[in-house]
DNA sequence: GATGAATGAGCATTCATTCAT
DNA sequence: AATGAATGAATGCTCATTCAT
């Protein structure tokens, strides 16, 4: 992929520092906090001087938000991989969730981040991380509308369905890191997938839900 | 109760002032967070010298621990008040999460000091805050199982609804909080409720759950 | 000693925790060092209020001073013992020159007071523990004029031979605790006072002295 | 012996960086005492900021050891310069003496660190200033050894005639400037030198000595 | 007189950021 | 572009002293 020879090259080589920092950030600052975290470390386990770290990002605190977008991203290509592996919306759904949970599992340090994000930027609202992507939402929006319509999900009102199952699936992952109960989540998530879709309630009510 | 007019009134005096302190760090702590809040702020915002926090908590880490201890007897303290005013086991069951929600709804600070404790001692989990009260869950156990036997849940491993439905009423509360969506989130837990009782999909599977 | 039953018992308590205050005073500067000694210790350990022992001495700088001159006052109380019980003046220089040797062997706090004292008070020079006693020096001087028109010891300056003996004995003293050497040094010294006496050379000039 | 026109240049500058801030701290440790003196003084004085004297030495208490070590080597400096200049063991012992005496008549504040240096760690012994230079030691010994055998000292056990005589330097020194008597203590060391040397006695004892 | 709760001045140290080389 | 030496703002904590009880 690495086409032009010159001009490009340095470019490329750039971004990958780049990349090499944000990995490096990513992992220092989700083990010890950013407080904790000097910009020294961070240039010193790229192998980099600090000033190197300061003209790629300008400052510590861009430094840990562009941090924070990479781990977005990272989240984001992972359950894409899942997505656009599947055709049936229901099941679709169910592996985009269990992607979510996997991909936490895999990456702790990101639940850490965004605990760190909130506790820095308190002010900042919504989460970098959580951000809207308008774009997503409006496609998932009209698959579960789809699904009612096709009557294989209850007829309940489309934008509450879907800030459910965010609750549902993100509040999981929070909660379980919180307790701090071990990982992996995904694997003890059947009962709660179970629920989810079947509810806890012996008997559905005859009529009338709301 | 209070009988001695000299000793315990100096007693009681001195829990007060603990108990002025604490509020004021709660607040001070969740407004802008645990670095950026000075002890001197505090004393001030209560009206004593600096010293005299000092005196009462001996340093910056153990007052921002009492102030989660405190805030967590309090949810405790809300939510008993519900619980033992109902009978029956589910309603009860309700009536205890939506409290849950309520009270963070009424004091969102403390989910802030929450954040806060896990990005500070990142090493210390389960959060102060979480920290599994045996007694409590060995009772909720014991009203599941009877709500069980009683054909009105579905028959599930207890300790996984107890997980389930932790994850569900706090990981709603976090994403909530996360996502920067507005309070009150009790009010808009008609569905959330729904969906966790009588579940998301439109048929249940004929037979085998789990 | 105690004779009027009231008011005087009354005052005589007074001076008994003054000295109680002192003893404690002493010990702590000299175990801990004064910046390391919080008044608060020294009132726990004779068992009173903070604030008795600031009735008593003022502040911690004047009590430690108070400490200082209660340390002199025993080491000249030692010396006096054995000075009186000696008729010859050159056995009873000896003497006194030891009972120095043997009260700081006994009482090595009392050095380290000593060095306290002037890292503490730089300015304040000489050293109250060393403040010339003007009473003390003319007798001495009176006595060594004696010896050396008794043909006794060398006809050298009075004021001289009176400083190279504090040199001598003080010096050692300080120069045994600065290098670190294990006590007694009082017992270490037969040679000491050997040369004070007799000289290092093999030979003394047949002449001249100078 | 300076090669490298730029490497050296800057570890040069950094070394002589270094002595410049070991000079100021002297200065004010020993003027202010260690307790007075902040950092920011001996930064304003070098006129760098305070930051810089922390990446040179860490923290205050090595800037302070450093500075002790410092002078210590100045002293040896001093001693060396006189002590290969002669060649009579004899006279270079009053020489070096002498040179020591002078030493700190023109470093007064050299005594005022060694204060210091006992009072802030007096569990460190023997003093940093004082640790035994065990080579330097063995040397003097064979030089005693020597005058012994050539019949110009007394016969006495070698090791206490090295502590005598340091004993006699240093102790004079001491007691000199506690008792707050005022500089140069060189000059006034005739007769100090004359009773180490020939003794306080009029007449030597006909026979055994010691 | 005695007490000890309350006070607040004082200071070492860290670390993000800059900028000369 | 890259570096890392220099900078100085920012803050938790201690402890002598006071004074109401």
């Amino acid at each position: 992929m690495e086409v032009q020879p010159h001009a490009d090259g340095k470019e490329a080589a750039q971004a990958e520092r780049s990349r090499d920092i944000l990995d490096a950030a990513i992992n220092l600052f989700a083990d010890k906090g950013y407080g904790q975290t000097e910009v020294q470390e961070i240039a010193d386990r790229v192998g980099v001087g600090k000033g190197t770290v300061y003209r790629h990002f300008g400052n510590k605190e861009s430094l840990f938000l562009a941090a924070v977008a990479h781990a977005r991203d990272q989240l984001i290509a992972a359950v894409d991989v899942v997505q656009s592996s599947e055709a049936d919306p229901l099941v679709q759904l169910r592996s985009c969730m269990t992607a979510i949970l996997r991909f936490f599992d895999a990456h702790p340090q990101v639940v850490e981040l965004l605990i760190e994000e909130r506790a820095l930027f308190r002010d900042r609202r919504p989460s970098l991380f959580f951000e809207h992507d308008e774009q997503r939402r409006r496609e998932w929006g009209q698959r579960l509308q789809g699904l009612i319509e096709a009557g294989r999900i209850r007829n309940l009102p489309v934008p509450e369905i879907q800030d459910t199952l965010s609750r549902f699936v993100f509040g999981a992952m929070f909660f379980h890191y919180f307790a701090g109960q071990a990982p992996p989540l995904a694997d003890q998530s059947q009962v709660l997938f179970d629920v989810l879709f079947y509810g806890l309630a012996a008997e559905r009510p005859t009529r009338a839900e709301s």
